[in-house]
DNA sequence: CTGAAAGCGCTAACAT
DNA sequence: ATGTTAGCGCTTTCAG
């Protein structure tokens, strides 16, 4: 009963055709008799024949296959990204793999990625990449086309899709001062894509807009993780003076500081205001639900593969930097600061 | 300034050797002098030269590569069986590509999976799959090797690694009912896999075997999601002779019905306990951390690949069905019945 | 409308 | 140690 290696040639022969009649048969393209398609459909049914992806490739030149690698699936932000990036493509009618590069790319087995890569797809998207500088530079060389997004770290000739970091980082924080604020928190993430720091920019920015001088105390290093925001946020509130409100280089971060939050007995937003940035699916879940700044994933993932398919198609690429502003989600996690809370002296009510 | 198609042929030419030699100078296989290795390497690189990985894997018939199938990355107990699968795969030195099918397997589009699988890959998991009645045929009949994760909806003669849901709920609500709870509601999943309805079994089960008369009013119908689970427990707690624990078919809609616990100004476990299932990432970071039961994913995604690459290489599959207990982790979300709750005329205290 | 030949890029298998 | 031949499964010519 072994089935392996049912090829179009047994399925020709079955139905009494040449080779290349039941490839046209099957693939629907070029002219073929009615009698003939059926005769042959039927063929390759009874022989469940199913045709070997690798060699159509190989003759066509095209896959119609675009990969996204990614370097870290328990990311909510980079799953939002992937699913909205699967419907694009399923729009453009090709379809969609996704590879899990579980880390770093360009050390070790990173490199494999890029062996992998050619030949199998028509073209390539990172998501949120880290990357040596040495891989960085593969890429640009290649000769594939290949799509960034929210790559910020270094400059690059690749084409990056890019969320407005600076600018949402900047809303969010004025929108604090706006509601008293003046002592605010900030929690980082890591270096990887560039995307913490430039939302530290928007923060610095924001203060020194509003004539807040920058108090370094107030800022914590956290790695992206939830656990990490909660550990910010625990080490926030135990400070001398502590914030009366955090901003969080991603929802995940935020997520934990409510957490810490709750612990010492504070309430959100009256004792003190969070905002996240990335808008994953459980920020509005959370109580209360999360002010955050939302990139456009669908916008963005339909702005990825238009310029992905142009580039394949061999058109000229439209645009090098693809900008979409950050949207600024307002929901009930922040609030006007605790009165009294501008004085220097002042401290944090317990409930 | 076009890079599109260096070839084999093209380093060859440039290293002045035959095509068989570069071949030979790059992949390390075979007898190549250190003399011409070095010159041929010197030429891909200057080239540069990428293999093509199609051709390659024509040839060889093998493409080391396994694809993974998944109906929803957005679902986080989907992404910790494929994180625990990229390490695995990794580890026998092949490469994992996803592929996401966005909802059913079977209806429409998702036809071209099975399209596109074949050539492509070595072999083929499918993780918590969705799938008409046809499209499993299709399946069974298929000539590469397929392993199904937590499958359970009809029976198959495709090898299943799976977790056991029967008996880790059947824990769960003995430990409840050892607590002292009486009512303890449940809430459900979709059927997709089966898998809500084997944990309904333990539940029921769990519950006759303490002499329980189960109390269909008791039971939700969900559909995995955390906001269905949120509405679930403002149903269940909304009802005249409200629960005293609620065990949820998965750690998403627990971490709903906790949010509506909270919202209703009730505590945990004080007042009411919870249950989840699949410990994902975030149930240990919940406040209070969630009691649930956790799939073994690294055990069962090493026992996944393992009988896949099994049968890759022609060997008999080892077993056709797989079983790992379900582990009951027992955090804090769950405590003894409130006093007097057992009389059926209690009332859940407000705080 | 259908068929035969050629070849995609690479590598086993057999020479040399 | 290197080169030659053949062929993976399919589709794109080009001829019937």
């Amino acid at each position: 009963m072994k089935k392996a290696g049912v090829t179009l040639v047994d399925v020709a022969k079955l139905a009494g055709v040449s080779v290349m009649t039941a490839s046209r048969a099957l693939s629907g393209e070029g002219y073929a008799s009615e009698e003939t398609r059926t005769k042959v459909q039927a063929a390759a049914k009874q022989l469940g024949y199913t045709p070997n992806a690798l060699a159509r490739m190989m003759k066509g030149g095209k896959t119609n296959v675009i990969g996204v690698v990614v370097n870290d699936l328990t990311s909510s932000v980079i799953n939002c990204f992937v699913t909205a990036l699967s419907e694009e493509v399923r729009k453009v009618d090709m379809d969609l793999f996704i590879y899990n590069s579980l880390g770093d790319l360009g050390d070790g087995k990173g490199k494999r990625v890029s062996q992998m890569l050619h030949g199998l797809w028509d073209g390539l998207v990172y998501v949120l990449p880290r990357m040596t500088d040495d891989y960085l530079e593969t890429l640009e060389k290649s000769s594939s086309p290949i799509v960034l997004i929210n790559y910020f770290r270094h400059e690059t000739s690749l084409p990056v899709v890019r969320g407005d970091n600076v600018n949402g980082a900047h809303d969010a924080v004025s929108h604090l001062v706006e509601l008293g604020h003046r002592r605010i928190g900030f929690i980082r993430g890591n270096a990887y894509t560039g995307q913490s720091d430039l939302r530290e920019q928007g923060y610095v920015k924001a203060l020194s807009d509003a004539g807040i001088e920058l108090d370094p105390a107030l800022v914590y290093q956290g790695n992206f993780s939830e656990q990490s925001g909660m550990d910010g946020g625990h080490h926030l509130l135990s400070l001398a003076e502590p914030p009366t409100a955090i901003f969080a280089a991603s929802d995940a971060m935020a997520q934990g500081a409510m957490t810490a939050i709750r612990e010492k007995g504070l309430r959100i937003p009256e004792d003190i205001s969070v905002i996240g940035f990335d808008d994953i699916p459980s920020a509005a879940m959370t109580r209360p639900p999360l002010t955050t700044l939302r990139h456009p994933f669908d916008a963005m993932a339909h702005a990825t593969v238009q310029e992905l398919v142009r580039r394949i198609k061999g058109e000229p690429g439209r645009r090098h930097r693809i900008e979409f502003p950050s949207e600024f989600v307002v929901r009930e996690s922040t609030g006007p600061a605790p009165a009294g809370s501008s004085s220097k002296r002042s401290r944090l009510r317990r409930v």
